[in-house]
DNA sequence: CGGTCAACAC
């Protein structure tokens, strides 16, 4: 004691040695260090260094050399701490503070953690400024168990009256993931302050809880407490989430009229501008960034990623490069967005240069970041790229597994993914729920029900937390592997449903064909206030479409619209083509796409060119084939669908022309694959293929199909065979078809009565949808197919669907 | 206490 006594007194009066390490590192690194990019640095301010001067807290290699020479003197050893390394005159609770809000401020909270355990190893007390530094930590870590200790040790040493302190505990517990934590810390408070409100409110976004937060505002302001900036921040972030345009502007002009004559700071404008870019409003965006008078890496990192998400890449690219020029350097959470919203939209050329510019500009590859590098391979369906990233890795968690097994399930491998699966628990590592998400989304993809089944009683078997994205998987899976009841039964019995939920439900409806549900959910959603977003009319368009409900459609489209304030994509634009095409309106549908403000893709010239072939339109038809081969020249399916119109038009010249092209431009149908899973495997089965081990048996069963479909008085419809082959020739190709392979598959290894579940990928054909309806009648059956597009329910010799698909 | 970042619905 006498040491530390002497020792201050001796520093007390000199520069602190402190500041001296601090002056030389920053003169090191003005001189010769480019700076670094991995993290944000905190400008150093302070020059002179008296015993009254602030300190900066110093970044992490100071952070570091200062621990180091701690331990090297006394740290380790008693609570002789020498205070010549510590901004002088602090109490030891002070000095262990700073050094825990160091490692705070630059990212490492484990570290903090460490030097929290070394400070209770020596009875240092938990004060007023230590529990709020440590409580961050705990937050970082989703530390409960730990938090709760402070939790403990602030109630014994009497802070729960202190603001500060409960604010930080409330942090933690909404950082915890328990919102209801939180809210009861926030209602135990004696006093709050606007610090209070706007945490209370930021936790109920953070988890997701939207009605509880527009609550909490309505209450903050009914006892009036005006927001602050910062929590208004809260407040745009929750209606960021919500990504519509009309509610986004109502915060918008909420937060201006909030703002008593402030000026509105950066934060709060990059905020806005994140917002208007996640609804789709660029311009919005744009004009707010434009308006920033200090442009942060923040902001730039806000815009681009807003212009990759509205896949305007060349945009976002050039905007980048911007940002370099203006000596603005990327950091971690930079790359980490772009390279998320590079996966978002499937840029894989952009992804991958995202990824060179990181391993060129000397970005440490964390974790994290190789997880989302993985996760947009592998939502750009380049697998080999993802492996490459993760493979040399001996670090890896559960959660770039996750992302593996996610990429394996893109490139339309589900056999490989849980040969990953297995491989990952043979590693030790337990699967959590974030991986059953994505193993479940698996099987939603793919099909397979059996395994899906599986996953679901092997997450109730090891007592994993079913939340709600877990719920809405399980929802999204069942509906689309074909069990739509199972799907509504557990849809049904949650209570808190959020609008992802809700979404799910009402696809799965509509893929199923069944409209009236989803316009009964949405109606339902209606009177519970839930706000619709622009998924959610995906469905309700979709469901029209299917049901033949044109006048409803274009009515739910101007309520998208006018009522709710949602910008139209591309994707709704396609819903109305298909839904005025199919009801024969073509001219309408036409105008529609004429009248459109963004760009038409192929699935709305696809639309126009199927119903064309429906209502034999030759002339229209041309206009779309040649908008569709110009953005898709590569795919030879449109060409075969304009030959089928003009065969339905008997202009066989003009059916010679096209086929002649698509045998000049050698590209190949893409070909069409069937998949049934069987006892928890997924087996796969191509046009004509004999690679599978029951070949045999399977051509047998085939035969067999052929010869009963006769008997029926069944005549095989070879005019969707392009192939110039003469007649025989094509029924044997017709038979040969990949769904009738996994039929007679299905029909061999499954017992009498069993119901059979076939995924395929392109759209089923007239013939095979005919035949299937005869067969579900002569075996007995009921086969529910999906196609591309939607399922069809094969029973008694009809299919839900009305022929009309 | 704050602005860009985490898996689900298209």
């Amino acid at each position: 004691m006498d040491i530390v006594m002497v020792t201050s007194k001796l520093y007390l009066s000199t520069p602190s040695l402190l500041s001296i390490t601090l002056q030389a590192l920053q003169h090191q690194q003005s001189n010769n260090l480019p700076s670094k990019l991995s993290f944000t640095q905190t400008p150093q301010k302070h020059q002179k260094s008296s015993s009254s001067t602030h300190y900066d807290h110093p970044n992490i290699d100071q952070t570091q050399q200062i621990h180091a020479h701690m331990i090297k003197t006394h740290f380790d050893h008693s609570l002789q701490i020498p205070l010549s390394f510590l901004p002088p005159h602090l109490s030891p609770e002070a000095q262990y503070n700073f050094l825990i809000t160091s490692y705070n401020n630059n990212n490492f909270p484990k570290q903090s953690l460490k030097i929290y355990a070394h400070m209770r190893r020596f009875d240092v007390q938990v004060d007023s400024f230590t529990a709020p530094s440590v409580l961050k930590a705990c937050g970082q870590c989703s530390l409960v168990v730990l938090g709760k200790e402070i939790h403990g040790f602030v109630l014994k040493n009497g802070l729960d009256g202190d603001v500060f302190v409960c604010n930080a505990l409330m942090q933690m517990y909404s950082e915890c993931g328990s919102a209801v934590s939180a809210r009861l810390m926030f209602d135990q408070m004696a006093e709050r302050d606007v610090v209070s409100w706007s945490t209370m409110i930021r936790s109920y976004v953070r988890n997701r809880l939207l009605g509880e937060a527009l609550d909490l505002i309505r209450e903050m302001h009914s006892v009036r407490v005006r927001p602050s900036q910062i929590a208004m921040i809260s407040m745009v972030n929750l209606f960021a989430d919500l990504t519509n345009v009309k509610l986004a502007k109502t915060m918008h002009g909420y937060v201006i009229r909030n703002m008593n004559n402030e000026k509105m700071g950066v934060p709060i404008t990059t905020s806005l501008l994140d917002m208007y870019a996640k609804c789709g409003n660029l311009a919005y965006a744009r004009w707010l960034f434009d308006g920033l008078t200090q442009k942060s890496v923040v902001s730039w990192t806000a815009i681009v990623a807003g212009y990759i998400r509205g896949n305007r890449l060349e945009k976002g690219m050039k905007l980048f490069k911007e940002m370099l020029e203006e000596g603005v350097f990327p950091n971690e959470i930079t790359v980490l967005s772009l390279i998320i919203e590079c996966g978002f939209v499937g840029a894989l050329e952009l992804g991958k240069w995202l990824h060179s510019y990181m391993l060129r500009n000397g970005f440490v590859m964390s974790l994290v970041l190789a997880t989302a590098l993985v996760d947009m391979y592998g939502k750009c369906g380049d697998l080999r790229s993802a492996r490459a990233v993760s493979d040399g890795r001996d670090d890896k968690d559960v959660m770039i597994w996750s992302a593996l097994i996610s990429a394996s399930a893109q490139a339309n491998c589900p056999n490989e993914a849980r040969e990953l699966f297995s491989q990952m628990r043979d590693e030790g590592l337990r699967p959590n729920e974030v991986t059953m998400v994505r193993l479940i989304s698996l099987c939603a993809e793919v099909g397979a029900l059996d395994l899906g089944k599986w996953l679901h009683s092997y997450i109730n078997q090891q007592g994993l937390e079913v939340d709600l994205i877990l719920k809405t998987a399980l929802v999204d899976m069942y509906a689309k592997c074909g069990d739509i009841d199972a799907a509504h039964a557990l849809f049904s019995r949650s209570t808190d449903r959020d609008i992802c939920m809700w979404n799910a439900m009402m696809t799965g409806f509509a893929m199923h064909g069944c409209g009236n549900e989803v316009l009964k959910l949405f109606e339902e959603m209606e009177i519970l206030g839930i706000q619709p977003n622009e998924i959610t009319f995906i469905a309700v368009l979709h469901a029209c479409s299917h049901a033949g409900l044109v006048i409803e459609g274009k009515r739910f489209f101007d309520k998208m619209v006018y009522g709710y304030g949602l910008v139209p994509k591309v994707e709704h634009y396609g819903c109305m083509v298909d839904l005025l095409g199919r009801a024969g309106q073509l001219g309408e549908a036409h105008e529609l796409i004429k009248s459109m403000p963004i760009q038409p893709n192929v699935v709305v010239w696809g639309a126009l060119l199927a119903a064309c072939r429906l209502y034999k339109n030759p002339s229209l038809g041309e206009v779309a084939a040649k908008h569709l081969l110009e953005l898709e020249p590569k795919s030879c399916g449109y060409n075969i669908l304009m030959s089928n119109i003009y065969a339905s038009a008997k202009r066989w010249n003009d059916v010679a022309g096209v086929r002649k092209a698509i045998k000049d431009s050698g590209i190949k149908k893409q070909p069409g694959l069937s998949s049934i899973e069987v006892n928890g495997l997924v087996h796969e089965f191509s046009m004509g293929d004999n690679i599978h081990p029951q070949t045999g048996k399977i051509y047998e069963m085939l035969a067999e199909m052929s010869m009963k479909l006769k008997e029926a008085g069944y005549t095989p419809n070879t005019s969707v065979v392009l192939q110039n082959i003469d007649e025989e020739e094509k029924e044997t190709a017709l038979s040969c078809h990949s769904e009738k392979l996994a039929m007679a598959f299905g029909l061999i290894n499954t017992a009498a009565g069993t119901t059979m579940r076939i995924v395929k990928n392109l759209r089923v054909c007239d013939d095979c949808h005919a035949a299937t309806k005869l067969l579900s009648k002569i075996y007995g059956r009921v086969i529910i197919v999906r196609d591309r597009n939607r399922f069809h329910h094969f029973r008694e010799g009809s299919c839900s669907c009305g022929d009309y698909w």
